[in-house]
Parts: C-alpha cells; sequence; structure tokens
DNA sequence: TGAGTTATGTACCAAACAGTACAATAGTCA
DNA sequence: TGACTATTGTACTGTTTGGTACATAACTCA
C-alpha cells in the first residue's frame, strides 16, 4: 500500500496537539518550536505532513470548528428555545474552563492581534464565527415560527448579544477568571431572559 | 533650565502614538518598528525617552486608563443606577467603534496573547481590568444601599456579566463589526435590564 | 536482492526582532 | 568663547523567527 519509509507519528493526534497550542497561545504567538515539541515530531516532518504554519493553523481551525466548538450546533438542537440558549451558554463555560484544554476559545484567542500578513488567518477565524452567529439567528427564526418568540423579535441583535456574551466569557477565562465566576455571569444572563 | 541638546518631539504625543498603535496591534505583535515611524522618532531616541519595549507599553497602559477607559469612571457617577448602567454600555461602544481610535480595546487586545517572558505586562492589563471591575462592583453596592437595587443583589456577578459585555464589543468590534451592530447588542441587553 | 519512494535528523539560511555603540550635533552654563 | 550635557542618526550586535538542503534511514514493490 504506502510505499516509502512509513510515519512514526500519528497524524490526527499531532494536528490535536497543534491545536492546544495554538488554543493556548493565538496564531502569532505560537512558535514553530512550540508546535514541533508539543507534536513530537521533528520541523521537516511538520512542514512535510501540514504545509507551512499558516496551513497547519488552517488544518488545526477546522478541526477545533467540527471538535470543540460543535457545542454551538449541539445546543441548537434543543427543542425548546430557552433550553437551546441555556445549553449554548453552560457549554461555552465548559468550552472556555475545561480541564482537558487550555482555557479561552481559539476563535478569539488567535482573532485579536492583528498581525501584517495574516489576512487569510482572519478572514477563517471571521468566517467560523460567523458559521456560530448564524446558526444561533437561525434557531431563534425557527423559534419565532414555532410560536416561541414573537414576531417582532429581533433575532440578528439577540444572537450578536448571545455572541458577545460568550466572547466576553472567553476573554475573562483567558485572563485566569475561575469556573465559578463564569457560571455566576450565565446565572445572571439566564435570569434576565425574558423567555 | 535643561541642559543639553533639546528634544525635537513632544513626549506627551509620542507617547499617545505608541498607545494607537498598541491599541491597534496588541503588545506582542508592535515592533519597535511600528513604534518609531508612529512617533516619528528614531530608536535610540525611543529608548532613552521610555526604556524599553515594555516599558513603554506600562507608560501607554496608564495613559490609556486615564484617558479612554476613563468612561468607566465617568459613567459610574450617574445618579441613577440604570442611566450608569446605560453609559456605561453606550461609551463602550464608543470607545470600541470610534472614528479617531483604533476598533476595539487595549485591555483586551493586548491582553489575550500569552507569550512567554511577558508576566508584568499581563499582570498590568489584569490590574487595569480589575480595577474597572471593581469600580462597577461598587456602583452596584451604592445602588443596595441607597435602595435602587433589592439587598440580595449579586453585585460581583452582575459587575463581571457587564464586563463580559464590554470584552465582547470589544471583540466583535475588533473583528470588523458595525456601530450599528455593536449598539443592537446594547440595545438587547438594555432591554432586558430588570432595574 | 535492489530500485524506487517517503520519512527522519542535523544543520543550516535569510529575514526580522529588541536593543545598543558611537560619532556628530545642538543646545546651556560659566 | 569653551567646557559640559543631552539628543540625534547611522550602523551595528546577538537572538529568534519561519522555512529548507541534504544525507541517511526504513519501508514497498518487482
Amino acid at each position: 500500500m504506502s510505499r516509502g519509509r512509513p510515519r512514526t507519528f500519528d497524524s490526527d493526534s499531532a494536528l490535536d496537539a497543534a491545536m492546544t497550542v495554538f488554543w493556548e497561545k493565538g496564531f502569532e504567538a505560537t512558535t514553530i518550536e512550540d508546535l514541533t515539541s508539543a507534536m513530537g515530531i521533528n520541523r521537516p516532518s511538520l512542514y512535510a505532513a501540514f504545509g507551512n504554519k499558516e496551513s497547519l493553523f488552517l488544518k488545526a481551525l477546522e478541526r477545533y470548528a467540527q471538535g470543540p466548538a460543535a457545542h454551538v450546533v449541539n445546543a441548537m438542537k434543543q427543542p425548546r428555545v430557552r433550553d437551546a440558549i441555556a445549553e449554548l451558554l453552560w457549554s461555552t463555560v465548559d468550552l472556555a474552563h475545561g480541564t482537558s484544554h487550555p482555557q479561552g476559545c481559539l476563535l478569539v484567542q488567535s482573532a485579536l492581534p492583528s498581525g501584517s500578513g495574516t489576512e487569510l488567518i482572519h478572514r477563517s477565524i471571521e468566517a467560523a464565527r460567523e458559521s456560530g452567529y448564524r446558526r444561533i439567528r437561525m434557531r431563534m427564526e425557527q423559534a419565532k415560527n414555532e410560536g416561541e418568540l414573537p414576531g417582532d423579535f429581533d433575532s440578528a441583535a439577540f444572537a450578536r448579544y448571545l455572541m458577545a456574551l460568550m466572547h466576553g466569557l472567553a476573554v475573562q477565562s483567558a485572563q485566569g477568571a475561575t469556573r465559578g465566576q463564569l457560571q455566576s455571569v450565565v446565572k445572571v444572563a439566564l435570569r434576565f431572559l425574558p423567555i
């Protein structure tokens, strides 16, 4: 089957390790040295398997979107819209303050420092975030159609409000907030919900 | 009075220029080249006047705290607590999406990428943020004492909730959100307020 | 076995980075 | 005027960065 010398590492778990490093440090602050030592491989193997740093980040981003960040999609499957919102916020706390991952959110962590030649990186992160936003907004539209929300409900503004809360949770978590502090924010937000 | 060759630049406006660059790019992504060209001086002048990059950032941070970030302190002076909260959020939109400044918030922009030897930077940013949080929480305590809020009101959780919204606004703004989109988030938050 | 193919490890490259040495310059003070 | 002092501009240093050349090793296929 596969010709040539076989790989001594598993491509998927190496990508997971790279994702974790990017999650913790962001794209620009992560060095190739950080990546190779976390992935357990050396530089030429990294470049041969994943292209360059940018290309590796895009692969890690895709993995993040379908793994850790899938909690958004899952939460929106709740049949009642209030349960969907609650699960969205609680799962955001889990994501932003999990024991098995870095703190915060990869999308927030890598988005802010706007370096010079990182336009593609930022457009990809923006796309991932936009995807989450659209998913939430669509769920609110569905709730309007099902009569759970009034007809004049502003789905776009509300979805953006939830995204702001989620980003805020990610920022506070990355800054060292405790799990209890994040949970207290969610409790306040849920208590305020007029739904 | 001042001996030696006189400065050809104004120290305060140079510091303002440096603050703007840090605001836009964050600490780590900002290079000395970025700073000197924005400040209109050359490298030795920068080091002679402000120490090193870290020391310059701390001075810029102090200037930010007493300038742009003073909107928090100002908002909390509103006599009625609901007005204080409203002014806090609206002024955050102004700060995060002003025409004369970069988008976003310096504290959020420079806080996330956790580099290696930047502990002092992060502790200083954390301190500045903590100061804003404490100011908001104290204002809520005052409202409880004045009878504007119920006695079992959780000031700490609510202050953290507001901080999360503000950070979320900063993230969305830095990511390219329009002013109207930020305003729509604030409208939702204010409509939900049970105060 | 041996040709072909792919991965590995060392050692390297050019560019960008923060920070500085040093001579020249432009003022103040006596 | 001349000694003194502080800033300026050029050119440099050592280090770290992303990325790669090249020889060697390990596998498949005929």
